[in-house]
DNA sequence: CATGAATGAGGTTTCATTCAT
DNA sequence: TATGAATGAAACCTCATTCAT
């Protein structure tokens, strides 16, 4: 059951819990799981209700189509995904007093996502590998992408650029950077290279690196 | 058929051509479109029989299995996308006379792989889709890395930390960094952002900003 | 609940009120409804649960299966149907006093059976969508008309037959063309056409013109 | 094979053979005479196919849904019900030499359509079973009743009383009550006495007792 | 070589019915 | 008595694969 808690706390909205019995988390469990594994295409509904011990009938009592199934693991995890930035304060809490320097901004949001991917690591991996097939939900994501994430974020590159601390170029180019920069460590972290032996001391000096790179990219000549 | 080109050249062995039938190349360009619009999974065969305008026992007269089809396309998908440090000669021209400097390398690395990507785009993109579930592939692909790739990778990185060009830092660490810069290229221009507004002008710029990140993040200080 | 009324009208067993919950009756008023519209095959339980605004489990607490429900409609409404039939002194009334003429007997049949139509439609409808697949209750009505309504019926016509007033023909015959007229008219009336424009006046003529095709039909040249 | 013709008859089109392959009319005869037994919803594919002896996927290479199954054989049957009234030159034909008296025409039609309702029984059962829930259907029966019949009858009966041989009441009245006399001895005779001793004899007889009935029903007095 | 009808295993979904609350 | 979550059998339908032509 504890380990089950990440699942309620990945289909949270707006932080109040969401009701759901403990089939429906098992059921959520097992789905994100062999998605995981194997796809959604390529996952059946038998074996989910097997792995997730429920009949195949309870499913669909639960979640009317698989794909509605597929889209309770998605939608909250998209949501979730860009969630630092859909907070009305964030930008402000960077400017006026949190982050002196450009790097301060940077290393928080790295440690931030880089918890989220480590906590909701399944559900995400099925998230990015069903996006492609989802054009509804991607829409959705360039929508938030467009609307939260990209307008605050420039305002911030800006705000930097503006105190000298990194060099003048687009800030849609800067944020691309970051933000590939970032994902592509997780993906080399999480998804590439998981066995790799990542005791504290490795990883932290990666993710130092990683962000001397980032920095060092990006700064004022 | 000069459309069809490029499926050609993708599954040349060895600079030899591979003798292909009318029928079989339709058939290819079908599986190829569709897996990349809708997955290796969602697509049926009998879709791609439509699409290339042939009988649905033809494709089974070429490929046995709908899965053999996908090898066929994800295989050649998977050598060309590392050919060029297949080639014997890579490291040597490298150090000998074509590359000064590291940026040189890097300029034509990322030259060579973005036309690439460009040409066969859409193979690539079911290369990538796919190859989560293909742990036959998956294990191939970490075996050419770990034995072509990185090797001599790695000598090239550790060649520039001794001529003090680039920073001192475990070399796969530069190795990830550099390829999921350029990756993150690729896949903003070709995927999350096709149909942006990218005239020769724009691109040269953004080709030109990237390397200068690549540059100024591994830099020796 | 004054609308229900009819319900309970027709499930009343030799005149007297059979006892029926609130809930009851909303199931069976639900189930007539959706029955007509769709047939019973096409029908869930869980359909006719939301109509009545019960829960599922609540019809199965009342009616032991889907098909018992179906035979609580349908048993009465087969009844109800041949019931001026089963009426003891039915025959006596006839001959005795009150129908001087054929025709009188004709029109107080035809409008008995008109009112009892039009009171309970709904379940009529599905009575005679569904005695198509019910081999016992077809059996029932079988039963019921040979003993009860044709050994009456033919009395009379042969009693109006002596008497002159109708052509000499197989009572059998007579009594196929009397019903078939009458359903007929209900079938065009309530089923084929409900929405022309039935006035009182209308109505009223057509009932006059149905009558004076049969009897003009049957009379004796 | 032999039985089958009629099969191959309901679905000709404009008097043109429609291609039928052998399992396409194994499959039409299962489903007309399980669909006739127990109704469309109550029929199981599966047992479609068992009875046609193909495989249950062999139905929907035919057809793609079970209900399109069903309109191949409700569709060509309503066609054929109302065929005599859409030939061209049928109104004509009743007018100019064929049908002196109104009892000629009477006749005729009679004959035709009992033959009609003897060959395609089966097929005919399943329509009338199942236009009550098949709404599109009904409407097309609606439509083409109004314009081809309903018109063409009227002028037959307009016809037949100016020259003084039927009484005058309004034409639908009249089209109503021939109508509905024919069908309701069809369904005696077929549906619900098949087994009654139908005889030579005793059908012309039942025959010429309708028609009688139905000429002095109508008869100008 | 190419075809496409046929197959049947297996996929998703529905639904009457049960039963703990 | 009423509920509604859970069941699992069976419904409709899809699809990779085979094979006679």
């Amino acid at each position: 059951m504890n380990e089950q808690q990440w699942i309620k706390e990945l289909l949270k909205v707006n932080g109040e819990d969401v009701k759901l019995s403990e089939k429906q988390i098992k059921i959520l469990e097992a789905a994100i799981e062999i998605f995981a594994e194997k796809g959604y295409a390529s996952t059946s509904t038998s074996e989910i209700a097997k792995r997730a011990g429920v009949a195949e009938g309870t499913i669909f009592r639960h979640y009317k189509t698989k794909k509605d199934l597929l889209l309770a693991i998605v939608n909250p995890t998209l949501i979730k995904s860009v969630a630092p930035f859909l907070a009305k304060e964030f930008v402000k809490e960077v400017f006026e007093n949190e982050y002196q320097h450009f790097e301060d901004f940077i290393r928080v949001l790295l440690k931030n996502r880089y918890d989220f991917v480590k906590k909701y690591l399944p559900a995400i991996r099925v998230f990015w590998q069903e996006i492609a097939f989802l054009p509804e939900i991607k829409e959705q994501l360039q929508f938030i992408f467009t609307k939260h994430v990209y307008e605050k974020f420039k305002k911030i590159i800006e705000h930097f650029q503006k105190k000298g601390e990194i060099v003048m170029i687009p800030p849609e180019s800067a944020i691309r950077m970051i933000i590939t920069t970032i994902i592509g460590f997780f993906i080399t972290r999480f998804i590439v290279l998981p066995h790799h032996n990542w005791d504290d001391e490795t990883e932290k000096a990666e993710i130092e690196r990683t962000i001397q790179f980032l920095m060092h990219g990006l700064l004022k000549k």
